[in-house]
DNA sequence: CTAAAAAATCTAAACGTTTACATTTTGAGG
DNA sequence: CCTCAAAATGTAAACGTTTAGATTTTTTAG
């Protein structure tokens, strides 16, 4: 008994053939309460634990999930992940996590790894939403579930938050405080999240009939220093805004620490609403209003859409969910003081 | 060409055998130039992708190491994971991640499908330092290498912080500003870092001659909630400290929540020392002091001895790595003030 | 007690690689 | 144009499962 036991060694060990062990380990019934009692000592004894790949040969199917995000760092991403390993936990599924660093050429690297192990299906926010890079998907006909972020070159279920609704409803909060004078900082505007959260902003004002006024947009590009410098560049606007709509959890972090060097009073100077919750918006004074997207729900849905597909051969529709963020109101937006 | 191709097909388009077109594939040479590429065309064509499952089936090996983190929401871990990923990449190996929610139930499952998957290693934080749950890893062989918190029914190599060190520089910080009456918030005391941050408090309470004052030692769980209700029992004493030290990250987030609420200053009436960077740390005002751990060299460090072992199969001793964390001195611990 | 039906078990053929070992091809040196 | 070593390529046997289909055993019913 040198090397691992193999259903061979139990088979002898407990005295039937490997047909019958296979059906005691996959509890597929057809035997006799006897036997079966003898090839489970069979395999407690021996310490059998059978093999995946040679199992994965057979059946073509691995039971197990890939998931490919741009930066495990980023905290929404764990979340997210949270939500998706839990209901996969329950189907007994397994996850494979990777992160792309933002890099296309890595992910496509991942994708071919993860096709190569045989995973049944993949989640994925991918680092360029373009798509060409992950053809081998659909080659290869994989079930794909987009996160929070589309793929254009196929068609693929899709997770995504309503960035539009979301920044409406931001803007929308400040102008009902009596804010005129709203500035956004954007995200990049060749991505989905940073394109629609404009456009949240801009329809917003259209509904009150607010002139769009171009100082007031200011382009950033989702990272924490852009943050920091977009808000900057409103403070020395001759006519500053009276309240700022930042379009991600970074950039928010960045414009915080702005306003505090610039010394450009929170809440009560310049109004803030975010998109994004961040751990640090209860903390500071006044506490930041923000707009959170259900990280976990996220998740849970991505793997529920997968899994039907995986399960679901067939010919399935192309679905799309678009989850309402929700807008925390707290305390960095308040009424404006009209002081005449 | 019904299902997906196999090596079989591509040796037939390329008219030569399945022992050349392996070779290709494997890059091991003895193939002619010509012959070469007329094997990666018909791969090309066919758009075949070789069979993990089957190669692990004969070479016994997947070049995927598993990591198994206890809450995959808490910030430390994806921190790790990615210094883990980085190396793994550069070393060609891919990692498999779960997260147990602190359940050893779960972490014996994880255990088990990794090894039925074949992981060359594992890299464990473990939800149960005892590690009789972990046995199978040892029966089978497979290099473990724990991180954050050891493992102790059986030997593996192992990175710790040195939280012991920590804690004591944090402490003796607050004890050189002047402080006396310095208070803890202790982890679960069945948890090494839980104890061994505790020791530190108190070996530098003994090293400066300041007895210990039971009132000042409150009973946490690493939790967010533990960290608010442990602060508000410290403002209920009559003779409340003059200076906190958080043992994590979440009961620091805890006790500034409380803080606030409270209304109880931080800075002048009470000085904090955390341990563990947080993302709050720089924009609470004060700035937080902390005791940051470099989660990034751990997680490096961690695949770097576990890569070390699954190449090198000789008997190699158990190591053991004690990184220091750094002590850094923001703004949240000051002079305290002599007031007769 | 026996025949037939039902249940349990077994046999053997895949699945797609890798790899010793065997065979063929190539090309250098005479 | 041979010879022969070296290089290139081919053959076939694993690896450890699952699973039709064949075979044996058990049970049922007359």
């Amino acid at each position: 008994m040198e090397s691992k036991p193999n259903i061979q060694d139990v088979a002898n060990l407990a005295n039937v053939s490997i047909a019958t062990v296979s059906r005691v380990i996959n509890n597929q019934g057809g035997v006799r309460k006897v036997t079966e009692e003898r090839i489970l000592k069979a395999i407690e004894e021996l310490g059998y634990i059978r093999s995946a790949a040679a199992r994965t040969m057979k059946r073509k199917e691995t039971n197990t999930i890939g998931v490919i995000v741009p930066d495990i760092m980023n905290p929404f991403f764990p979340l997210v992940m949270a939500g998706i390993e839990q209901k996969a936990r329950e189907k007994e599924y397994f996850t494979i996590l990777s992160s792309t660093n933002e890099s296309p050429k890595i992910e496509e690297e991942i994708v071919r790894n993860f096709i190569e192990r045989g995973v049944d299906g993949v989640i994925i926010t991918t680092a360029n939403e373009d798509g060409e890079h992950l053809k081998l998907l659909e080659e290869q006909e994989i079930p794909v579930v987009a996160v929070d972020r589309s793929i254009k070159k196929f068609e693929v279920d899709t997770v995504l938050v309503d960035n539009k609704k979301g920044a409406y409803q931001a803007v929308q909060q400040l102008i009902l405080q009596g804010h005129g004078k709203i500035a956004i900082i954007c995200g990049p505007q060749n991505t989905t999240p940073g394109l629609e959260r404009f456009w949240g902003y801009k329809n917003a004002l259209d509904d009150y009939n607010i002139e769009l006024d171009e100082q007031y947009i200011i382009q950033g590009d989702f990272g924490e220093q852009s943050g920091y410098t977009c808000t900057e560049k409103l403070f020395d606007l001759d006519d500053r805004p009276t309240a700022i709509f930042s379009s991600n959890n970074m950039m928010t972090i960045g414009c915080m620490k702005a306003l505090a060097d610039l010394n450009w009073k929170l809440g009560s100077e310049v109004s803030f609403i975010g998109f994004d919750d961040v751990d640090i918006a209860t903390f500071l004074s006044p506490k930041l209003s923000v707009v959170a997207r259900p990280m976990n729900a996220i998740g849970e849905i991505a793997f529920m859409l997968l899994h039907e597909r995986i399960c679901f051969k067939g010919e399935l529709p192309k679905r799309e969910y678009l989850l309402s963020p929700e807008l925390k109101i707290r305390e960095s937006c308040r009424l404006v003081h009209h002081t005449f």
